[in-house]
DNA sequence: CATGAATGAGCGTTCATTCAT
DNA sequence: AATGAATGAACGCTCATTCAT
C-alpha cells in the first residue's frame, strides 16, 4: 500500500516539477526574446514567474541551464515537424508543410526568437539547433527539386541553390512576424500566406506568357 | 606661413583621431558581431585594439557610444545606397540594384550583423536603424510592380505582398552569408545570386508552359 | 494563530533590516566624519560594518543614499528638539535649551559632523539640511529678544543682529567639541557651558559696573 | 654681459613662474571652496586656468601639493596678521585687532574655506595649520584676560576658557561669511561687526543696571 | 616649456549563485 | 521546497599622473 503510494506521489511530484519548469521557461523566454539572454537577470525571470531567486535553482542550475532548455524544446518541436516533411509529393503538399512548419514556429513564437537570437551569435547554438535542422530539410528539397526536374515540372536548376532558395524565401517571409514587426497571422492568413510563398516559388511574379 | 601650420596640424591630429575612432570601432564591431554587445567587455575592446582601456574613453564617451557609433555608420552606408534606388527600371536595373546592395552590405559584414543583433531585440534600434531603411524601399517595389502590372508584365497581384516577398527572398538568401554560414561570395558569384534572385522573383522555379 | 505567525515573523524581519541600515549608517557616518564622503570607499564601510561590498546595496540603492539617510536622520533629531523651543522664557529656560541642544547634537556627534561638512561644500545640503533648521530658530531669538527690550531687560540692538550673535557664540562654543578638539563633556560640564554661553550673552565678561 | 643676462633672465622667469604658480593656486582654491578637495579634478582646475592638463605638473608636482601650497600659504597670511597682536591693550585696541584679522581672513576668501574644509576632516591638517595658530592665540588672549582681571575691569572668570569664548564669538560670527551665507561686508560694516562682537564679549547684551 | 594622448589603479555598482533558515 | 540575505567576481567608467612630441 505504502509502496504504491510513494509512485503515484512521486509523479504527482514530478509533473509539478515539470508545470514549475515550464512556467520559468515560458517566462524566461519571453524575457530572453524581449531583452535579450545577458541582459535579463535571473531576479527579472523571478519576478516574471512570481517566485523567490533562489527557487529557481531548484529546478535550474544555472540561467544557462534554462537558456539550453528552452533551445532544447524547440529544437524537438522543430523535429517533430520534420518528421512529417519525408512525404512531400506535390505542390499541394509543399502548401501544406509551409503551413505547418509556420504554425508551429508562430505557436512557440518567443522561443523561436530566442533560438535566432542565440543562433545570430553563438556558433555552438547556430550549429547544434539551426544547421543540423536545416540540412535534412535541404536534403528533402533538394531530392524534391531533383524529382521534379527529371518529371519535368521544373526548370533546369542547381537542386542545391534551388533548395536554398526555397528556404529563403521561407525564412524571409517568417522574420517580420518572428520579430513583431507584422501580427500573427490568423489560421487563414497563415494558409494564404504558405500558398502565396509556393506561387512565388514556383511560378515568380511575372505574367505566364506562354 | 606659420598660421597655415596650425591647421596642417588640425587635420592631421583630427585624421588620426578619425583614424583611432574607426580603429576601435571596427574592433567593437567585430566582437560585437561574434559575442553580442553585451557579453563584450570593454576589455576586450580595448585589447582587440592594443590600447589601455580608459584609452577608448578618448574616443567615445561610453561603451553605449560606440554601438551607436556603428549602427549610424551603417545606416549611413545603406542610405547612400538608397539614393540610387530611384531609378528602377526593369529586370536588369534590379539586378544592379540586388547586387549593389549585396556588395555594400557584405563589404561591412560584421557591421550589418551588429545591426541585425541589436535590431533583434531593441525596438528602438529596430525602428531607427532598420524599419526606416526599409519603408522607402518597400515603397519603391510596390510603384514598380504597380507600373509592371499596368504594362501587364506583372501578374495581378497585391503590391504591398509583392514588394514584401522581394524584400523576403533578399534578405533570406542574404542572411545564412551574413551569418557567416555561407563564405562570402566573390564578384561573380554575387552577380549570379542577384540575377537567381530575380530570376526566382520573377519566374518562379517552375517551367514557363505556354 | 498561523495568520498571526506571519506579521511577527514580518517584524522581526523589519526591525533586523532597520538594525542592519543603522549599523552601515554609523559605521558610514564615522568614515565619513573622519575621511570625508568621496575619501571613504563603499569598500571601506563594507569592511567596517564587516560585510561583503555588496551587502550594502540589500540596504542602500547608493552610497549617496546612505549619506542621505545620515543627513536626514539628524535633521529630524534636530527638528525633534526644536519643538521644545517656542517655550523661550527667561535665562533659564534658555540656558536648558543651550544644554539640550549641545546634549543632542554630541550623542550624535558623528552624524553632525557630517552635516557639517557636506553643508560647507554643497549649496542644496546647506539649504536643506541647515539653513532651513536655523531659520525658525533666528526668528524665534529674535522674538526673544524683542520682548525682552521692550519688556526692558535687554539694551537696544537690532533684533536681527542679536540673534546672529547668539547662535555665533553656540557655534563657536560648540564647534571645538564637535571636531574632537575638546573633549566632550560630561552632563555637568555641558550645564556648566550653557551656563557660560548665556552668561556671556546677557553680561558679557566686563564687570557690571552701576 | 652675458653672465649679467642671466641672473636678470631667471628673475623674470622666476617671476613669471611665480605668477602661473598663484593663478593655478587661486583657480585650485576656488574650486577646492566650492566642490571640495577631492571633487575637484585637475581637469576641472587646469580649466579654470586655461592650460593644459599636464601644464600644472611643470609647477606642482601633484594635486596634494597645490592643496598644500594653498594651506601653507593661508598659514604665513595669518602668522603675519599674528605678529601685531601682541600689543594688545585696551578695548579700542580690541576692535582693531578683530577688524584686521577680519580683513584678512574675508580678503583671502577661499583660501580660509579650504582651510576649514580640510582641518574638519584631516587631523594633520587641523594641528599644522588651525591649531599650531589658534594656541599662541589664546595663550594671548588669556594673558589679557587675567591682566584685566587683575586691574579689575573684567569679572573673575577662567582666563583659559574666556579666551575659549572670546575666540568662540568670533569664529561664530565669521563663518556664515566664509560660507557665503552671509555676504562680505564692506569696510565699514566689518568695523561695526568687530565693534559689536567686542562689545558683546564685554558687556553682553542686557542692561547695565547699576 | 606646453601639451594631447595614454594608462593603471581604483571606484561604485550589478548580478548569478550560494547558504542558512 | 522555498526563500531572503549575502557575496565574489566582474563590469563600465574616472582620474591623477606620465610621456612623447
Amino acid at each position: 500500500m505504502v509502496n504504491q503510494a510513494l509512485p503515484i506521489e512521486e509523479t504527482r511530484r514530478e509533473r509539478r516539477i515539470q508545470r514549475q519548469r515550464k512556467a520559468i521557461m515560458d517566462a524566461a523566454a519571453g524575457l530572453f526574446a524581449s531583452k535579450g539572454y545577458l541582459a535579463t537577470t535571473t531576479k527579472d525571470i523571478a519576478q516574471s514567474v512570481d517566485v523567490g531567486e533562489s527557487t529557481l535553482y531548484g529546478y535550474f542550475s544555472s540561467k544557462q541551464e534554462v537558456l539550453e532548455a528552452i533551445l532544447k524544446q524547440q529544437a524537438e518541436m522543430v523535429d517533430s515537424v520534420l518528421d512529417h516533411m519525408n512525404e512531400l509529393k506535390g505542390r499541394e503538399s509543399f502548401v501544406d508543410m509551409v503551413d505547418l512548419l509556420l504554425e508551429k514556429l508562430l505557436s512557440t513564437l518567443v522561443y523561436t526568437r530566442v533560438v535566432i537570437a542565440e543562433a545570430w551569435i553563438d556558433d555552438e547554438v547556430l550549429k547544434d539547433f539551426v544547421l543540423t535542422r536545416w540540412q535534412p530539410i535541404l536534403k528533402i528539397l533538394q531530392n524534391f527539386i531533383s524529382e521534379k526536374i527529371s518529371a519535368g515540372s521544373l526548370r533546369l536548376i542547381d537542386s542545391s541553390l534551388g533548395a536554398r532558395m526555397m528556404v529563403a524565401v521561407f525564412v524571409g517571409a517568417t522574420l517580420p512576424m518572428l520579430r513583431g514587426i507584422e501580427p500573427p497571422p490568423s489560421p487563414q492568413q497563415r494558409r494564404t500566406l504558405a500558398e502565396t510563398i509556393v506561387d512565388l516559388l514556383f511560378d515568380g511574379l511575372a505574367i505566364q506568357n506562354g
